[in-house]
DNA sequence: CATTATTATGCATAAATATACAATATTAAC
DNA sequence: GTTAATATTGTATATTTATGCATAATAATG
């Protein structure tokens, strides 16, 4: 059904532009666009779309685009260019060294960041404190030593 | 009044450990830490606190401590570090070249590209195609050479 | 202190969003 | 094609969130 692909299209395109606060609003912007819908579909175009729905700093609420990936694609992401990426683990105490191919480190490094700041459920990647990447080398510091084979395990995507 | 800022504070807290799907759902956890407020004060605390609420993926919209900041104050900070990082513009054609001190480029230009894809309302910097950066050196890539006046200005907030 | 100004909160309710269910449209299988 | 299975949408409504207004709590001022 292309007609809705189209319109969630449209609907991207809008949040792009415009400060659109109900999805009464965006409903207009969309009839005027040729699609007409009720506020019932929009509800779950938002919620396909990932939609979010943030506070303007001292303004209303209003939806927004997200590109922020969430969570668990970026851990799939993830789990996908370790087995692709890294040519070897180590570790000592509480840090786990990470050799990648040249150039991957900081990108990864990144994800890791991300999952562990926004990873939601996962116990694991709570036990972050940081990392610190180089062209080809990532170092992740942990909170506590005795976590690091489960963090291992759950980056190579043992732990699916 | 200290007891909002506390609360403000666990809310926080709760909200990064949990999966929290209605005001309702938190108004309980949030009791249950000693905190006994109505829905209406939470209401007005997500807001306060710049929560957003973000559809996990294949699941339900829920309530998350944003990680992003949003776009005026992403501006300001920018303004901020062009007045005290920034050596010197040149440009040509449709580039514009910023140099800057040591190690501040890269940081910089991720604000840019953050708000020239998150920003609301703000005509200028959708004329942004891209940024690349070096140590010391943004290059920031143009749609269209016409604007470029009119970005230098608003990067300097010169046109607050 | 007492008094005034400011901020925070609850209550009641308005406004907005999500959803169960039924009806339609679309795609797949034959 | 026809029929069965799947997906999309609208209607009506339940659920949830935001807010106007009144009150209480806190802070500022004399």
């Amino acid at each position: 059904m292309k007609t809705k692909k189209l319109r969630q299209g449209q609907i991207a395109k809008i949040l792009e532009k415009e400060f659109v606060v109900t999805q009464h609003q965006l409903q207009k912007l969309l009839a005027r666009a040729g699609h007409r819908v009720t506020q019932a579909t929009l509800s779950r175009d938002m919620k396909e779309l990932g939609v979010i729905y943030a506070p303007a700093p001292h303004g209303p609420y209003y939806y927004k685009i997200s590109t922020v990936q969430t969570g668990p694609l970026i851990q799939q992401d993830l789990q996908n260019r370790f087995s692709k990426y890294v040519v070897n683990i180590s570790r000592t105490d509480n840090l786990i060294l990470i050799k990648t191919l040249p150039g991957e480190a900081s990108g990864m490094a990144r994800l890791i960041d991300e999952l562990s700041m926004n990873g939601i459920k996962q116990t694991e990647v709570k036990e972050i404190l940081g990392t610190i990447a180089g062209d080809d080398t990532i170092l992740v510091i942990m909170k506590n030593k005795v976590n690091i084979p489960k963090i291992i395990k759950f980056l190579k995507g043992t732990t699916p």
